[in-house]
RNA sequence: GGGCGCGUAGCUCAGCUGGUAGAGCAGCGGACUCUUAAUCCGCCGGUCCCCGGUUCGAGCCCGGGCGCGCUCACCA
């Protein structure tokens, strides 16, 4: 018997022998009061064979069998719960024959529950002596092989409940997310921001450049995007008064996966009333740096070998001095396509075909993303990026081709973007006529123009500063990931038939 | 989307120059009251990803497809 049929059935048949036997396959009830797995662990990291066998303490715990040593007259059961193990002794002396043969039924994979004194074994292992135990859920399938756990890479990701069962790794990496969420939420309580749910589906996308999700909605017959992002909702409450506001969620777009972008990725959002990109750059560094801190207990990471200070302060770097430092070519001197076009030329750069890039922008962007951004391990802001790829962030006051915006870089990775938020409302619509200008000359990701939110800002925003920040990413520089889908929980995987 | 690589038992893998498929774990039967990858004895288990081709003969060679990985491009 191997075939997966045959194993199956073979489950199938010692489960309807214990429902014989009159034993439930899925009870309603849980024996209560329970001892929590991890709390006796701990609890009991120090205590000897000898103090265990004076206080004689009874313990009921609950779980799913993972492992199995069986004799012919006592076993040794390793349960798991709350992603730890304790193992329980069941002897056949201690809980009678009829038990026992019952107990044999059971197998890796069902849940169950045991009580008895907590006891330590002579090789030292902590184990419940089991004197009264009963059944709690049937597993008519059987978990991955224990040597070797899981680790098919597709199958990790297909089946993740698996992977998150058996690789402890997976486990622990779910919590630190939680965690750095919730420290996230601390912090920006802690400095009375308040939290908000914005559309996401939205009958204008906007806030960044990207491709959205189309779809319908059938009542009123409507087109609806799936957000891009939160921003021009955020900006709205700023506008109504809410002068600290944030949301954590999901953004949508409809663009390729790699290790740094799927499909849908969440977003932390932040504004500022009476406040600039400066502030947010105190803001972000802080985020970061409290959450490693709070989540890990040092501000320091490592990645790819490297260790990496979180700690405030960041250096601040203009994109023009990092450009003319990985590059040497000075976009600030060659400020016109044709002049950026030579220098490019003269200096010899690689991979940079700048003839068939079509402005001065995206060419810097080019010379950015492919020269500078990788080299960028330790935490820096790149700031002063150029207006024409920002339609949402106010100009410098004194280079107005130039808007006030900034980056954070880690480990080679943009974590967050920020700007002082554009709130000249003539500004904000000419900017979105450039944008529709780009968008008539074929670009895809231009951003729309969006009357509701123009007529919204031309009611008055205050200077603001606004920020955001991928926690995917965020939580890839605290774990050392290589690839965003290993902190998401279910990543997207093409579908599959049969 | 392009390039490279991979796909063999439920799982983890091996399989020579093309000669008719193998191990460990899991499963089944048996022994066993201090194991923790328990051990020992025996047994069962295959659409070699799919379709087509070459060949006396294909897991292996060729063509097409599907899925996955890496990478480049695209993309915050």
């Amino acid at each position: 018997m191997a075939t997966e049929k045959e194993i199956l059935e073979a489950r199938r048949n010692r489960a309807q022998e214990l429902e014989k036997s009159g034993t439930a396959l899925f009870p309603a009830r849980v024996p209560r009061p329970l001892d929590s797995i991890p709390q006796l662990i701990a609890g009991h990291a120090d205590s000897s064979a000898e103090s265990l066998e004076a206080s004689r303490q009874l313990v009921r715990i609950a779980g799913r069998i993972v492992g199995l040593r069986s004799f012919g007259k006592a076993s040794f059961v390793s349960l798991q719960a709350d992603g730890q193990q304790l193992q329980v002794w069941m002897k056949r002396d201690q809980v009678s024959a009829e038990r026992y043969t019952e107990f044999k039924l059971y197998e890796v994979g069902d849940f169950v529950w045991a009580a008895g004194p907590l006891i330590r074994t002579q090789k030292g292992e902590l184990t419940v002596d089991v004197q009264e135990f009963g059944f709690l859920a049937k597993s008519y399938r059987p978990l991955p092989e224990k040597w070797h756990g899981l680790v098919d890479v597709e199958q990790r990701y297909r089946q993740r409940y698996l992977d998150i069962l058996t690789n402890p790794d997976t486990r622990r990496m779910l919590e630190l997310r939680s965690r750095a969420v919730s420290t996230i939420r601390t912090i920006l309580e802690e400095r009375s921001f308040l939290e908000v749910e914005t559309p996401i589906l939205q009958p204008v996308y906007g806030g960044a450049n990207a491709r959205p999700f189309t779809t319908l909605h059938n009542t009123y017959e409507e087109t609806l995007f799936l957000r891009i992002s939160f921003e021009l909702y955020l900006k709205r409450l700023i506008i109504a008064g809410i002068d600290r506001v944030y949301e954590i969620g999901r953004d949508f777009r409809n663009e390729g996966i790699s290790k740094k972008h799927n499909p849908e990725f969440s977003m932390l959002e932040v504004y500022q009333a009476y406040a600039d990109y400066t502030d947010m750059m105190e803001l972000t560094e802080t985020l970061v740096a409290e959450t490693a801190r709070r989540v890990l207990g040092t501000t320091q990471v490592e990645r790819d070998g490297e260790m990496l200070e979180l700690a405030p302060p960041w250096p601040r770097r203009s994109m023009a001095e990092l450009i003319q430092e990985a590059c040497g070519v000075n976009i600030r001197e060659a400020r016109t396509l044709e002049a950026l076009r030579g220098a490019i030329k003269s200096a010899k750069i690689s991979n940079i075909d700048a003839d068939s890039t079509p402005t001065w922008s995206v060419l810097v962007d080019e010379l950015f993303s492919k020269h500078v951004e990788p080299k960028l391990m330790q935490p820096t802001f790149v700031l002063d990026y150029p207006a024409e790829l920002s339609p949402l962030a106010k100009r410098h006051a004194d280079q107005p081709d130039l808007v006030e915006r900034f980056e954070a870089f880690i480990g080679g990775m943009e974590i967050a973007n920020a700007f002082s938020e554009l709130n000249d409302p003539d500004d904000q619509r000419a900017r979105f006529l450039e944008q529709a200008q780009a968008a008539a000359e074929g670009d895809e990701e231009a951003h729309p123009i969006d009357e509701d939110f123009l007529r919204a800002l031309e009611h008055g925003m205050p200077p603001s500063g606004g920020m955001g920040m991928g926690i995917g990413r965020l939580t890839m520089i605290l774990t050392g990931a290589s690839h965003l889908r290993e902190v998401k929980v279910f990543p997207h995987l093409r579908k599959r038939d049969g």
